[in-house]
DNA sequence: GAGATGGTGTAACTTATGTTACAGCTGTTG
DNA sequence: CAACAGCTGTAACATAAGTTACACCATCTC
């Protein structure tokens, strides 16, 4: 198992024990990687690719929350390896990825043993808590025309191409709006200049 | 030092430390607790009373984010306590309030020390998490009125009391919208025998 | 008691967003 | 090639929420 990518995050012991009882595992591309209501038992690992983490409501309808990239895990996920509690959230995989999964219960005992660790942990659930909280400020203090210029600069930094395929559909979902009024808002921003469209694919001008 | 409510959440060995290090504090209703960039360096943890926690944008614009009671800490600072970030939230006290306050500095060694203080922890940022999850739901995808009404409702429970002595106002900041619409919503919820309005207060038939 | 302050009720209007309906286009499948 | 499914554009309309404006009270202060 190659973990130079994250060998920077942890003390040399540690890196050692994740070699050993941890399992690699490749995803692809729109593959569903937790669902709702699932128990997990392991702490999933990015080393590639990147997973966007979804929200549903009673009626099927969705919300992106945010997504996770490389040196990253779910911390919705550790909640549910410390208190065996089940996902509250769905991680669907938007590039071809590979993760380490690290079995459950490694996660306390570690916790006590190394300092990294800790370090990695309460990062993480950081980072996580600020997405929430970025999720929360563009739901009540933007229209939808920005949080849409959000979106599109957000797909782009993270999936690091300036055209995006994807189709209208899609970012109504993303954005729980439909489809009609996604495509007005596009159709003004291609009459400002900010992209270009085309079927299936938006070319953000930056 | 009076910690009978708390001492069953940790074992004795902590329970003492935290009695040696710990420093009791009383706060007042309308008293607020932590700002906005502010750099933390106390955990707060509380022992009587009820904190609500909102965000701001820049225009000064607001949102209630969730309530934090007894025998709860705010995750958000607890971040703050291991990265030395500074608060991204406001925590105002809605009753009057008795806290102790932890340095921060326990904050790592405890929780390689304490299986109860790691669950404490854990427990809190999952709450947290939970909340804002919640906050995420309500704006996405309920209506205004139905937001309201389980704000109205939160607040009954959380303050133990049926008749609530707001103003329209105050309920539109939290919700952050305007007094008008929220006199509007709050006319029909009264037309439709939900609660009963009066100046300054609002009763909640349940 | 006059005036000021803040809380509530309501009407009229604006705006953002959602909905329905339909046409035209592209690529796929039989 | 015909039929079909999926994507995009646009118009017309519906609705939720925000805004402005004003009247009426209650309470407090001078």
């Amino acid at each position: 198992m190659n973990l130079d990518s994250i060998k920077h995050f942890f003390e040399a012991n540690l890196l050692n024990k994740i070699n050993k009882v941890g399992t690699t595992r490749k995803v692809e591309a729109g593959d569903i990687l937790i669902d709702f209501g699932e128990q997990i038992k392991f702490i999933p690992l990015i080393l590639e690719g990147a997973i966007k983490v979804v929200r549903e409501d009673d009626n099927g309808d969705e919300l992106l929350l945010y997504h996770v990239d490389f040196g990253n895990t779910c911390a919705m996920t550790l909640n549910c390896c410390m208190e065996s509690t089940q996902s509250e959230i769905r991680a669907i995989c938007e590039a071809d990825t590979k993760l380490i999964m690290i079995p459950a219960e490694y996660m306390d005992p570690w916790l006590a043993q190394y300092k990294t660790w800790r370090v990695f942990i309460f990062e993480n659930y950081h980072n996580r808590m600020a997405e929430l909280l970025k999720a929360v400020d563009s739901l009540t203090f933007l229209n939808l025309d920005e949080r849409l210029e959000r979106y599109l600069l957000g797909k782009v930094t993270y999936l690091k191409k300036n055209t995006l395929n994807i189709t209208h559909l899609e970012v109504a979902t993303d954005l729980n709006s439909s489809r009609v009024v996604i495509s007005r808002l596009l159709k003004k921003m291609e009459r400002n200049g900010k992209l270009t469209l085309g079927r299936n694919t938006i070319q953000i001008h930056s």
